[in-house]
DNA sequence: CTCCTTCCCTGGGAGC
DNA sequence: TGCTCCCAGGGAAGGA
């Protein structure tokens, strides 16, 4: 599903692709736009230019020009667990049939091109944002936490971060408004690099554990980026290509195999709570003793 | 403010 | 073959 790594492979895939073409017009099959009609939203979108993309946690932002003494806008998309935006250029093949059963909004082009969303879950919404309308943006993307794989994501930042909660680390990691774009899939991947227990407190972990778990992050979230993302269902990139880190996931899925850190032989575990499922190697993750998951009194 | 629960939705796989 | 059951899970909303 869409994390931060596949979003951006998205967001690669479709610069090219889309940026400098203009919108000729808009299809709204389903009306799962958060803000608008499907009418003013295909009024307000036909005839704007998309001058770039961009990715911020796990949204994506087409930046779309002025049109019709209109201020530029954003068109902004969260692909939730199943979303999908492929573009496709003129003349190819037919999508998928299921896909095609659950796509939600085309865009065509002035190459003849056709950007379309689809959504098998019915998750995912659209907003648009004209002007300045900054309360029109989605209440994640307004309140999303710093960028992990930006210059000024120090130990130190995700440690102030950390340290004033007492959930489980996992669950912290999980929120938007902590650090952007990290979902199930690296979040469990992240912990077991760093060789933290997901039921840790947030407030529990050393700083040396903090240390470890930030560069687990960049170095985790990297690595998929350069593998183009993480197909386990149904992911593909904007060309609907499939990514390739599923190969190199060590605790995710992989419940009842061994842990493939080198010489831990330790079978990987499953943790379900609350609809949610965390994998960790019991060796490599120990769960913290009373003391070492205690946090002070005041946060 | 944090933390916890519930709901949203459909495809795909397991089991019979 | 066809049915039922269960699972995947990010974010919004509401209550403690």
């Amino acid at each position: 599903m869409p994390e931060l790594p596949e979003v951006e492979t998205i967001c690669r895939s479709l610069r090219p692709r889309l940026v400098g073409r203009s919108i000729v017009s808009v299809r709204v099959i389903r009306p799962f736009i958060a803000n608008r009609s499907p009418e003013e939203f295909a009024r307000e979108v036909a005839g704007r230019n998309i001058e770039d993309l961009s990715r911020h946690g796990k949204y994506l932002l087409l930046r779309l020009s002025r049109a019709r003494g209109s201020a530029p806008a954003d068109l902004i998309f969260h692909l939730m667990m199943a979303g999908r935006l492929i573009h496709r250029p003129p003349g190819a093949g037919p999508l998928p049939e299921v896909v095609a059963r659950h796509t939600h909004l085309a865009l065509i082009l002035d190459d003849q091109s056709e950007l379309a969303w689809a959504d098998l879950r019915h998750f995912g919404r659209v907003h648009l944002v004209v002007g300045d309308a900054r309360d029109e943006a989605p209440r994640g993307l307004r309140n999303l936490g710093p960028e992990p794989l930006a210059g000024d994501f120090t130990p130190a930042v995700l440690a102030a971060r950390l340290l004033s909660r007492r959930a489980p680390v996992k669950q912290v990691l999980l929120d938007q408004r902590v650090v952007a774009g990290i979902g199930n899939i690296y979040a469990d991947e992240t912990l077991h690099r760093a060789g933290i227990h997901p039921g840790r407190r947030a407030c529990s972990l050393t700083s040396d554990e903090v240390v470890a778990l930030h560069a687990a992050i960049g170095q985790t979230l990297s690595e998929a980026i350069a593998c183009r993302g993480t197909t386990v269902r149904s992911y593909v990139d904007g060309a609907g290509l499939p990514g390739g880190f599923q190969d190199r996931l060590r605790v995710y899925g992989r419940a009842g195999e061994a842990c493939l850190r080198p010489g831990c032989k330790a079978v990987v575990e499953r943790l379900r709570k609350g609809g949610r499922s965390s994998h960790f190697c019991p060796r490599c993750q120990r769960e913290g003793t009373d003391v070492r998951n205690s946090c002070p009194d005041r946060l």
